[in-house]
DNA sequence: TTGTAAGCGTTATCAC
DNA sequence: GTGATAACGCTTACAA
């Protein structure tokens, strides 16, 4: 591989003089940077990115950090957002790298030596659980970060995060769900121990207290895992004595949807608007499209995720404190400085 | 962030005891080795990533190469590939760089520039055609790399790759459905301009040779994409005289068998292995096992994949060393390019 | 067993 | 405008 030495040596000039004409500095003369450019062509030259992120400290990768490897290899919505991500970093010229700890133990000591080694600029902290040691552990490192979600008490910790604003998407599906008259509308929800989950049956409960209705512990169930547990929860909304009974059924996710919409029908109760019940879910998972009825659900912005989280993260690699400035634009809210919620997308199909 | 240096000061010995001792050769005094590590510890020192890299020239960086960038975006099984292959990558400490044009005249260019560079020390080739001038670029460029997927002339041209023995999965189906009884087999396909649309349709017509039964012209169709494509061959199918009409139909993609399901429904023809005809599907997408009724199709075994691709390609990477003439004076053999196909499981559910 | 010194290929800081 | 030369932080001959 040619080197600046070998253009230099070539042209007849100092590595100085060729390094200034590649990188298009204004001191140097015409004839000698085209002589640089063309030299460096006809020797089929590129500079090594590895010496010049020594020189200038930048190693132009960045990493994507989930909690645990398990989390991306069981949710697509995780594989679908790592994806996405490496073809955006790309557009910014950087690599990415997966950091995940084999085991919880060993998560803070694999960050440590990633910041310590230099060989990340940023991080992108997916993942993140309402209390969430690693905001704070990044912080002390001192290395550029933004979360992908966020903490119960990210008011006060001022730390930058993109998130996508379920609260406002469950409202969404509960102003559409209103809007085609109904009145009793259950919830199920998986367990609350997530910061997402416990933000999408905040949603809920605020768009009951806008339409001035109180909140029917016997319509609202958490902590729904197993299609099972999700049968058994939609069995006990069925036997509700028939004034009681909801008339559609908003959940936290679509998995959790997909086992309401196979249940109901081996109940042989019709979904959908025109039906007895309507069903919603959440997320747009690949098969949302395909389930019978079609799944209404609420879409995540992934990819406006993707480009907003490394439009955040990049100017503050490049200036290490100041808060950088933020176009928001359409569907992006600012709640703080560097703190941005995505508006999700009510995507309506057949089951509600 | 600390250096050898500050070590080597406070322990009172030079750089290169504190990179031997670091590095754990033989050749250092247990004593220095024990002081050198422990200070390494206070001083929380991490060795800097890139300088080593510069030293060794290894970025541990392998590129992640699909033709274009819209196949990823558009097809659920690339980002799930990516996801996975990021994954996979970091086992094995690398970071992975998604090499994408904008447009199909940068290509060469791009790939130029990422070998010329030493951004990354191999390529994992993906999105393989029948014709890919990228394998004889590679080659020509002295990089490192792995194809996911093969061309037409994979048989002559020695190159590494790992593919999924697609033919072998459509065998699999036509076996599992000759067992069933099923005599009059269709098969619909997408455009035969890819390698694997081919070979899913050669596995096709190898297990009706195998059964003695020639290729009915109106019973295999392809370059099928649109919905309405699908459907129209569907109705062809249905139109046929009653004894040339097809008991089964084979696809060669999840998304062509969910829009023959749909067909098939609204002419109110039951599916299954009880109905009147029965559908199979390719890839085992994440809504295969949700469609009505569920899928029985052929999964990939993409997380094998991603796995087998890099156990192919570190030692291609780490058998070019820094040093290759030096290499190449101790006789080094030449090993062959490996070329590994991988077997798909056929995923029996309800459709067939 | 340890130290000296020469790179690796850039960019940056000076002089000239 | 241009050229020496010193970093950047590490590995590795070669000496001692």
């Amino acid at each position: 591989m040619a080197t600046i030495f070998d253009i230099a040596n070539k042209v007849g000039v100092s590595i100085s003089t060729v390094s200034r004409a590649l990188n298009g500095y204004s001191d140097v003369g015409e004839q000698t940077r085209q002589r640089v450019m063309e030299t460096a062509r006809e020797l089929n030259y590129y500079p090594s990115a590895v010496a010049r992120s020594l020189q200038v400290k930048r190693s132009n990768t960045i990493a994507f950090a989930p909690l645990v490897r398990q989390h991306v290899e069981s949710e697509p919505f995780f594989k679908e957002f790592v994806g996405l991500l490496a073809l955006s970093a790309f557009k910014h010229n950087l690599s990415l790298l997966a950091l995940v700890a084999e085991s919880p133990a060993e998560t803070e000591e694999v960050y440590r030596e990633v910041a310590g080694s230099g060989r990340v600029d940023g991080i992108i902290l997916a993942d993140i659980r309402p209390e969430d040691d690693r905001i704070s552990l990044l912080h002390e490192l001192g290395v550029s970060f933004v979360a992908f979600g966020r903490t119960s008490d990210y008011a006060s910790l001022a730390y930058p995060f993109v998130d996508v604003d379920s609260a406002a998407g469950i409202r969404a599906v509960m102003h559409h769900l209103r809007g085609q008259g109904h009145e009793r509308i259950a919830y199920l929800g998986s367990p609350l121990n997530t910061t997402y989950a416990i933000d999408r049956y905040r949603g809920f409960c605020q768009s009951l207290a806008e339409y001035g209705v109180e909140v029917n512990d016997h319509l609202a169930v958490h902590a729904l895992q197993e299609p099972q547990e999700v049968a058994a929860a939609v069995d006990r909304l069925l036997r509700l004595p028939g004034r009681e009974q909801p008339t559609a059924i908003v959940t936290d996710g679509d998995r959790l949807a997909a086992a309401v919409l196979t249940t109901l029908e081996e109940h042989g109760i019709a979904v959908g608007p025109g039906g007895q019940v309507a069903v919603t879910g959440f997320d747009d998972l690949a098969f949302a499209a395909y389930l019978r009825p079609p799944l209404t659900t609420v879409r995540q912005p992934i990819a406006t995720a993707c480009e907003t989280l490394l439009s955040l993260l990049i100017p503050k690699i490049n200036s290490k404190q100041a808060h950088p400035e933020f176009a928001a634009g359409e569907g992006i809210v600012q709640v703080g400085p560097e703190q941005v919620l995505l508006e999700p997308e009510l995507v309506i199909r057949g089951s509600a």
